[in-house]
DNA sequence: TTAACTTATGCAACATTTTGCATATTTTGT
DNA sequence: ACAAAATATGCAAAATGTTGCATAAGTTAA
């Protein structure tokens, strides 16, 4: 299980439909676990069928009906024993670091500037998750204990933002792109 | 496509067999790309059919038979390809943040215990990491063009493990494990 | 009024990955 | 002599994830 946890993370606090919770995974969330509609609605199904969600549809005016999907008891049951689990860390799968392996035998170029393009990206990832920080998690000590998990997860980005920024200036200049 | 591509790297050099490739995603090349036996196994006897490798059976003295594969110029193309293609990066699907988020709604301490064990696999791993530096590519700049590209790698593994052990001091300190 | 966009849900086909098993030979330790 | 481990390859089923398509109602702006 994997994907239906992270649903049911996102459904502790608040009830939703699959179309909020495919924006909350477009964002927030998101930011560590990515999922399609296509994959968020079949997975509530499952969930449903299984018992760890309920749902209520829910009529709107001037809008599309929708469907409120709620955590039961036995969803959050589900859950606690998925967090309190060792989990086995995934592989990086990291596409860019097996291509390096090719920088001798093929045009170096497009290669190079990739890192450069994946280097911009990390840098407005970062302003994003900076400006997060500054205005919800600015001190962290002082926060409720879901905020705290919630700002370590944020943290993490951070990090992992920043070291991908130095490790690209390091390519960079290595691969001879920075005279 | 992807596991392909790693096993077509993995061959750039020397002809291997599966079971060699298998190991080969054990360590080096699988510290960024993990690959089971079964999966190799199969993504072989497509690669075969797709015209990416040749085979030839070896009869080896002492030990079982084994089936040497060799990257043929139609794969060489489609790895080349591969490589100068853009790469949409991957979400990072790491649980342990997600499992963050739900730390005000249970028993955090599993929890804390968790990251101070990814805290000790981090840092053991960058141990070997360092062993590995140190020994062959104490002067990056001095390489020639592929292993610049493999130390690049190296270097990212580096900077990955040096970043996770810094904030599972962070994530220990701010959740009270630590005096 | 018509096109483009947002809200909202879903199917089907395909590709990928994981899990569990099955088989066989040879080497090494007891 | 026997058990265990390493070498070597593979199938089948299930779970997961991706891609492309389909449908529908309401909103906004030219």
């Amino acid at each position: 299980m994997a994907l239906s946890h992270a649903i049911m993370t996102a459904l502790l606090e608040e009830n939703l439909s699959g179309y909020d919770l495919a924006k909350k995974f477009d964002m927030s969330l998101g930011f560590f676990w990515q999922a399609s509609h296509q994959q968020i609605y079949q997975e509530l199904k499952k969930m449903l069928e299984r018992g760890w969600l309920s749902s209520d549809t829910v009529e709107q005016a001037g809008k599309p009906n929708k469907i409120l999907y709620a955590l039961t008891g036995e969803g959050k049951s589900a859950l606690d024993n998925w967090v309190v689990a060792e989990t086995k860390a995934r592989s990086a799968k990291e596409d860019l670091y097996v291509k390096l392996y090719n920088i001798g035998h093929c045009d170096p170029e497009p290669l190079i500037g990739e890192i450069a393009d994946r280097q911009l990206q990390c840098q407005r990832q970062l302003a994003l998750y900076l400006k997060i920080k500054e205005r919800h998690y600015a001190e962290p000590e002082t926060l409720p204990v879901n905020r705290k998990g919630i700002y370590l997860a944020l943290s993490a980005g951070i990090r992992q933002q920043q070291m991908h920024i130095d490790w690209c200036d390091e390519a960079l200049e290595l691969l001879g792109a920075v005279a």
